[in-house]
DNA sequence: ATCGTAGGCGCC
DNA sequence: AAAGGGCGCCTACGAT
């Protein structure tokens, strides 16, 4: 890909601001740009051989031309610099985001600049050096060298570069910039040569324009309708109380409620928010129950009033702690309620939100109202992951039943059971869950789709050994030691057996996830300048908040996106991918 | 006083 | 025989 050297001390050529465009356009022809920021500082560009530095105040506007005249494929180190983009009002088409594939190619979470850097260079972590360490052991070795470069003769960055340093100057701008395009021809190279059946490099391309995406995200916020959550909230809790004395009144007045249902005394002293406490009352009305999970009283609703009372408050509590007033206020601020994004987590892939984005209560759904003149269109992945499954695994029969508008129909009539039961047997098969109803379904499964089997008992039987994986589209997924529990076979086995599920539901989910990312990409890239955004990501589900007159548009586009972004994440996979997709004004309106 | 863990529950 | 996975976020509690 990009530039050609390694050398990061070569010389910065400083230039105005106003002269990059035309730079930027000729050397650019390649279409990838190393570029750093700085607010006040200015920007630092990587373009083929040459590193550049310009002063000015605002350098996302000088990035946003840029971008609307040349069009390149940014580099940079994090979606740090997209954030910082994005903070100052520009939106670009696409990046290279170095973090994001580091962490695609090696797994796990950490990916700042000093680690990825050595990382690919084979230099151990142990040797990282810390700021403040170097006057702790003396002078520095290469004292006198150039501290132009970021990197030390060593093959580690500079601690004070990685800590802020290299935002001093334009030309430190250019070397910081240049040392992220290097990271990135690295890892170009690398993606090519992963063994995997997806396009790793695609991937990589779709992991980054994730990451501009959750900084968008994180800044646009989801529209709520503030009023209409307070009232949800009130019929839930009460009203909201307006000092500390009504809130310890209200809180007790709940509880109360449930107390009143044990027997005269019982309920004394007991602290419902401590489940020790709860199990000792529950054990009181004749319910003995290892652990108080609404799961498994579930059953006894019936047995005792107490028990419904306390799952009804338990409800109630869940609004009352995590999603009432003082999450309003918290995250909530010009009717948009905003947290954190990030692309990926730290296991399968999938990406994560704060604030509840991802966990909101189902009641809760109807304080999600589209703005005047502005519709939701929402979009969830029909069956995604025995699709992906049919995918990745290559089997023929299970391809030709995700070509069904609903897979688990010829399964049905494949394995010849009621579709309830073919569906248990795929999730079984999936999740690794192989008791009760689904143990014998799962087998005639097996007999009828031994490819998709092979791929999962691969996959568990990797996870089983301790052995990482890595799903179609080229993500590692790390396994964890099983130590200290070589003294008891049993704990051990368990352990084992633990981490074969973990992976065998990694290549499913986070082979689903690559397709959402990839999905998600190529929507957020269509929708630019014309009216409507993507404001909210849900594993297999998009809200895309439009001016009404632009939604039959989006309808059509989000499954043009999919069909495009499936055929390009597997195109050798003859699988239907489908999408439900409606117009709504509030998040909890039917589609349709 | 701050930290990590466990129990619990919301969503996919 | 029996066994889904992930995340964020709350409280209580025991450790430091």
């Amino acid at each position: 890909m990009g530039g050609s050297t390694d050398d990061a001390s070569a010389p910065v050529r400083r230039v105005a601001a106003n002269e990059l465009a035309s730079l930027v356009e000729a050397g650019g022809r390649r279409n990838l740009v190393g570029v750093a920021v700085a607010a006040g500082v200015g920007v630092g560009v990587a373009i083929g051989d040459e590193l550049v530095g310009a002063a000015c105040a605002d350098p996302a506007t000088v990035i946003g031309a840029l971008d609307t005249a040349v069009r390149p494929r940014w580099i940079w180190w994090s979606n740090d610099t997209a954030a910082s983009l994005v903070s100052g009002g520009v939106r670009v088409a696409t990046c290279w985001d170095v973090a994001a594939v580091h962490r695609l190619l090696h797994g796990g979470s950490q990916a700042d600049p000093a680690r990825v850097q050595a990382v690919r260079r084979g230099l151990s972590l142990d040797s990282l050096p810390v700021m403040g360490q170097l006057d702790l052991l003396g002078p520095a070795p290469d004292e006198g060298d150039s501290a132009d470069n970021p990197v030390r003769p060593d093959g580690h960055l500079r601690p004070e570069w990685a800590a802020g340093g290299w935002a001093d100057s334009p030309e430190r701008l250019a070397r910081w910039a240049g040392a992220a395009r290097d990271e990135a021809d690295a890892q170009h190279d690398d993606l090519g040569a992963l063994p995997v059946g997806g396009d790793a490099r695609a991937t990589a391309r779709a992991e980054s324009a994730a990451e501009l995406l959750c900084a968008e995200l994180s800044a646009d916020g989801l529209p709520v309708d503030v009023a209409a959550t307070e009232a949800v909230i009130g019929a839930l809790v009460g009203p909201r109380p307006r000092t500390e004395a009504e809130a310890v009144a209200g809180r007790r007045a709940r509880d109360d409620e449930v107390l009143a249902a044990a027997p005269p005394g019982a309920g004394i002293g007991i602290d419902l928010r401590n489940p020790a406490h709860v199990r000792g009352l529950l054990a009181r009305v004749g319910v003995d129950v290892p652990d108080t999970r609404a799961w498994r009283l579930e059953p006894y609703r019936a047995v005792h009033p107490l028990v419904d009372a306390l799952l009804t408050w338990r409800k109630a509590e869940r609004v009352a702690t995590t999603y009432g007033y003082a999450w309003l206020d918290e995250h909530v601020a010009g009717g948009r309620l905003r947290g954190a994004w990030t692309g990926c987590d730290g296991a399968a892939g999938r990406m994560t939100a704060s604030a509840g984005l991802h966990n909101l209560p189902a009641e809760l759904r109807v304080g999600i109202v589209a703005e005047p003149g502005h519709v939701f269109v929402r979009a969830d992945l029909g069956q995604i992951e025995p699709r992906v499954l049919a995918a990745v695994s290559g089997d023929e029969a299970l391809a030709r039943a995700a070509r069904a508008p609903d897979l688990y129909a010829p399964i049905a009539t494949r394995l010849n059971v009621e579709r309830p039961i073919a569906k248990v047997a795929v999730l079984a098969a999936m999740y690794g869950q192989t008791s009760g109803d689904a143990g014998k379904a799962l087998r005639a499964f097996e007999a009828a789709y031994p490819v998709a089997m092979r791929y999962l008992r691969d996959a568990d039987d990797d996870g089983r050994a301790g052995r990482n994986v890595r799903t179609f589209g080229g993500r590692l997924v790390r396994m964890w030691d099983t130590e200290n529990l070589g003294d008891d076979p049993r704990a051990e086995r368990s352990a084992n057996a633990a981490r074969g599920r973990y992976a065998r539901n990694a290549v499913v989910q986070g082979a689903a996830a690559e397709l959402f990312k990839a999905w998600a990409a190529t929507v957020r890239a269509r929708l630019a300048g014309h009216g409507a955004g993507i404001v909210l990501c849900l594993h297999d589900e998009l809200l895309v908040h439009a001016s009404a007159a632009a939604a039959d548009g989006v309808v059509a586009l989000l499954d043009q996106c999919l069909q495009e972004a499936s055929r390009r994440w597997a195109p050798n996979a003859d699988v239907r991918f489908v999408a439900d997709i409606g117009i709504v004004s509030r998040w909890s309106d039917a589609k349709g």
